[in-house]
DNA sequence: AGAACGATTGAATATATATTCAATTGTATA
DNA sequence: TATACAATTGAATATATATTCAATCGTTCT
């Protein structure tokens, strides 16, 4: 007889095996902080703009015209990437120009690329 | 005098930037190939069943004990995760027991784990 | 001060993805 | 063959994220 656990739609097959990968469980806080992260390498746009600050750093209106999108839509995905520490900014007179703050976007998206390589 | 763009609500000012960046850009194949990738680790339950799939094999069941989630939603999770090829699956009579199929998903959630620690 | 324009913002909308729900399939066994 | 149950499936729903749109802010220049 197997424990009925009640949140879940059926029963526990091998709770032994359960019970040990509970233990090396990685934790919800990590899970989340892993999952935002990555959510951001999730978005075309967000990668093109990542890839081309990494080349050379850019205005808002150059992002805009260079990804064929709005201001409106560039500038709230630079907001994201400012939150996650990806990206820096410095005013000069009317112009807002971003560059990458830390190298590990880069990386990140050319391990992406190393394990997609057979798919392209 | 800068050139307008259509598709775009501004103009270019700089446009050797733009010219330079545009020559050294990714193809939208390599980009939409690498966001789909990093997808699969945008989700926790995804992330939850790769990291128990890379300690031991276990059924959907057992899955969906662990992460207290229905069978139905752990099976439509598994299935992304095969067509990733990131698990494969063996039948042995009424259940079907699944595993991890590459290794780069357990180098991937450690390396974003390693990338997202300050924030834990 | 006011006009021009790059940039940002918040709300509305569109779109993509995850989960739920009900029905069905596959296998074992009574 | 009928029943039990693990697993899968497709459609409906819920939820998260991206983009659009209109309004506003910040800076420069006249």
């Amino acid at each position: 007889m197997v424990a009925r656990i009640e949140t879940c739609d059926c029963n526990s097959i091998h709770q032994d095996v359960i019970d040990t990968v509970k233990d090396h469980m990685l934790s919800d806080k990590k899970i989340e902080a892993l999952t935002d992260f990555y959510k951001i390498f999730s978005d075309n746009t967000k990668i093109k703009i990542l890839w081309a600050l990494d080349i050379h750093e850019m205005c808002v209106c150059d992002l805009a015209v260079l990804t064929n999108m709005t201001k409106s839509a560039i500038s709230h995905q630079l907001r994201a990437l400012k939150e996650a520490n990806l990206v820096k900014y410095r005013r000069d007179g009317k112009n807002v120009y971003y560059s990458i703050s830390d190298t590990c976007a880069r990386q990140i998206i050319e391990n992406g690329i190393l394990h997609t390589i057979n798919k392209v």
